[in-house]
DNA sequence: AACTATTTATAAGC
DNA sequence: TGCTTATAAATAGTT
């Protein structure tokens, strides 16, 4: 605007063009600036060139992120809906993915959704599940040889008054002078069958097995055994 | 800058700051609109005064959000981390479903991370599965029984044709004087046993099953048979 | 908001 | 890009 005043309209020359826009850039910071400073304000001056090449003037006082959302409340609009879509997407494939898990669950675990499946696949899955079905028998039987070896290693420490009230027993049985006792502890020699072991706690650090003759008559407990002597296993 | 030079810093006085910030903002204004004509160039001018007030310039060819999308990918930067966060936590939430998904199929599929399941637990699973394999089990019968329906109703169909076969199979075993043939078509009166079935396709439209008489010794049908007459089955 | 003296911005040239 | 400079434009202080 000097050398002769020049009318407002693109500069069609791109040399001279790239350097006005270099010139009045620096112009347009300076004013900026100096607005900020002067009169305690906020500015946010974002400029692109013709040639893509970006600039931008941020108030010392302020982020750009700041002005951003300042500008969304006073317009009242949502500048960034555009930005949730990829994320949405992702939303919704994850949840299409979950729902297919869920599918997938059910599949397996009520033998459900097997309409559309042929015979081979009916035959392939019907071998992994019992596949599934060997793996957690063999885990029955680890926790179950687990347990025992505890009830073992309890019984052992347990033998001195196993003895004691074995001899007890005896005792009792010779001043009734009965030759043929129908009660007493029974013991296998070692290993606890658990088929015969009745009620089966591991909740807590000791364990009881309540053992009865099997050929006695099922009636022939229903005595009076309130005054039985319980003793407690050493742990 | 004018009838007296100034120093560009805060004006304490709060209305001569708001004229100021009036005057010096229009002229931001007008220069930026010219940037704009001038040099095609893309402007987004953001103020807010100290008394909280917002003016904007955007360039015509554009718009605020292009701007910042603009900005954004060239700083690098994610201004909107914070809008993301509500999404970015429901994200995670689902992730973390949909891995414990992929864990409880695993666990029912291989029979694995049984590590820390109780005996009852094992125990549950395991009825939990069995049911599930009879479910697979009526199932396999189901279709089973369906394939071998489609099948009848094709050899009804086919019967006429079967019978023509059957009579000239006869006619040919008359001309050579033979009282035992050793090829025949084999037909078990309705259903046809899967066991006995070589070769079993369920893929067209068609169904073909090629039975051997059991008791025939094998060789017995190494001669020559490419001039085997066949005969379309009905649909 | 208008005026205007002056400062500042800048177009053209190098 | 940077410097120069004539001149247009912006604007501080006043009304």
């Amino acid at each position: 605007m000097t050398r002769g005043k020049i009318q407002i309209k693109p500069i069609e020359n791109p040399t001279n063009r790239q350097v006005t826009y270099s010139k009045r850039r620096n112009g347009l910071f300076k004013k900026a600036r100096e607005l900020t400073v002067l009169c305690d304000a906020k500015v946010s001056l974002i400029m692109i060139s013709s040639t893509k090449r970006l600039h931008e003037y941020i108030s010392p006082n302020t982020t750009t992120k700041e002005m951003i959302d300042e500008y969304q409340k006073t317009m009242d609009v949502d500048i960034w809906s555009s930005h949730y879509e990829a994320m949405e997407e992702e939303l919704r494939k994850l949840k299409e993915v979950n729902s297919q898990l869920r599918l997938e669950i059910n599949r397996r675990r009520l033998g459900e959704g097997l309409e559309e499946l042929s015979m081979r696949e009916l035959c392939g899955l019907e071998q992994e599940i019992r596949d599934g079905l060997e793996v957690i028998r063999e885990r029955k039987i680890k926790v179950l040889s687990s347990e025992i070896d505890k009830t073992n290693k309890k019984r052992r420490n347990g033998e001195v008054i196993n003895r004691r009230l074995i001899q007890q027993f005896e005792s009792i049985n010779i001043e009734a002078g009965e030759d043929d006792p129908h009660f007493g502890l029974v013991y296998n020699g070692g290993i606890i069958d658990p088929d015969y072991v009745i009620g089966y706690s591991n909740g807590g650090t000791r364990e009881f097995g309540l053992c009865c003759d099997r050929s006695l008559p099922s009636n022939v407990c229903s005595g009076d055994v309130s005054d039985i002597t319980t003793y407690p296993l050493l742990d």
